[in-house]
DNA sequence: TCCCTCCCGTGAGCATGGTCACAGACTGTT
DNA sequence: AACAGTCTGTGACCATGCTCACGGGAGGGA
């Protein structure tokens, strides 16, 4: 992403499209704001409706039990929104927000959200199609943690992960390394689990763990030992 | 509702306020088909595109694993719809729908659907907040899957079902009882496990099983049998 | 160089709850 | 009245995986 387009709106998806002078009018209407690693943006029980745009960096949806065990949602990356259900339904944040990097955030009120979807039939489309997007992860998620044991989620979480660091057929790189704990957030079991996995797979000659990147080594079996339990 | 509601589709909550010609208008291009109880009308996976009102009856929203266990996602009831997601994207059924009673059932195509929303902001507005309703459902139903035993899942459930059956401040009437199987599928746990947990209750003068409906005698604390272990 | 702080790896112990197996209750049917 | 079908209750068994505990490696400041 290049420096001209950093501080602009012009690389959130669901605004695709809108024309140079209403883009400018939106961005004048947003609070921008910085934030560094691991801050607060949004707090789950707050009741804020302001719509989120990740203009720079990367974010995570998490939630907290009372014992503070956090389980990750979704990791949002530029380009993403974020806010829409409390400024649609005018609701407490159902899950909080923090920064994984630098961010530049930029927040616009409710009421101009509300009356950009109103006035432009294509990004109301939009919206809801990412709303039907995390309707299917989350039913996807649902399903998981009622039909798969815990190290075969971590499994799934390998193959997920793996998508986007394809080498070939049967092989992709996961980088950086994913933090045990953060795979265990995402998945909802405990770091220990997680290493226990990743050994396991690495005597089985499945996975390697490179100096900064995983190497998953043979996809299809890693794959077949998901769906194996899915069947059972 | 009454007789001359029932083939109309004026009790379908995101069309609410369409006036009385364009709502004939809709009924005319909808396809309508009765089903009878435990009738599949949609498949998982498969690639229609319609949406679905259910002007009689309910429904049930669900998902098999392989082994054939079932997760319950949804019930729903007359005046929603079903369907609002692979219209929207155009992908695959995320879920099977099957009738719970003798329904009737309306589908509009995907065009019609999609126009509707174009031309009405307001039936817009209210698809994007039953979407998200979906998903904060959703989210509450990870985290009870992540952070609550089996046990206190079905508990959950217990509290939930009460709310729409309440007697004075501290008692609730489900009813009719429920059938152990269907809360299982709900919360993700197996049949034996509620009736344990069921017998537990009763054990301590928590629940009651009558006749033809389950009295829940002290509401208090079996909220705090479920906070307590959350908070741990 | 020496801490200090994150991670990672792994063993032991134990609670939870899924599985299997039956027996009993209740309903509607022939 | 007998029977089939569906639902409930409970015991026994045992795998999974969470918890606790500890040691080791790798990086980064001072």
């Amino acid at each position: 992403m290049s420096d001209s387009e950093a501080s602009s709106l012009s690389g959130i998806r669901i605004l695709e499209g809108v024309n140079g002078a209403a883009l400018a009018d939106l961005e004048k209407a947003c609070t921008w704001r910085r934030y560094a690693d691991h801050e607060q943006i949004i707090d789950r029980q707050s009741d804020s409706t302001d719509v989120f745009f990740v203009v720079e960096g990367r974010v995570r949806v998490v939630n907290y039990s009372l014992s503070g065990k956090e389980i990750t949602l979704e990791d949002l990356s530029e380009g993403s929104q974020f806010g829409e259900l409390s400024a649609l339904d005018g609701q407490p944040r159902s899950a909080s927000v923090m920064s994984l990097d630098s961010c530049l955030i930029a927040a616009l009120s409710q009421d101009r959200f509300l009356n950009l979807l109103r006035d432009n039939s294509e990004i109301a489309f939009r919206v809801m199609r990412s709303l039907a997007g995390i309707i299917r992860n989350s039913t996807d998620r649902i399903m998981d943690l009622s039909t798969l044991a815990a190290n075969n989620r971590v499994q799934a979480d390998l193959l997920r992960q793996a998508r986007s660091g394809l080498i070939g057929e049967n092989q992709a790189e996961i980088r950086p390394i994913p933090v045990h704990g953060d795979i265990a957030s995402r998945v909802s079991t405990t770091r220990e689990t997680v290493a226990r996995v990743l050994s396991d797979l690495a005597r089985q000659n499945i996975v390697e763990r490179k100096k900064n990147a995983l190497l998953i080594k043979d996809l299809a079996q890693l794959r077949e030992m998901v769906e194996e339990v899915r069947g059972e």
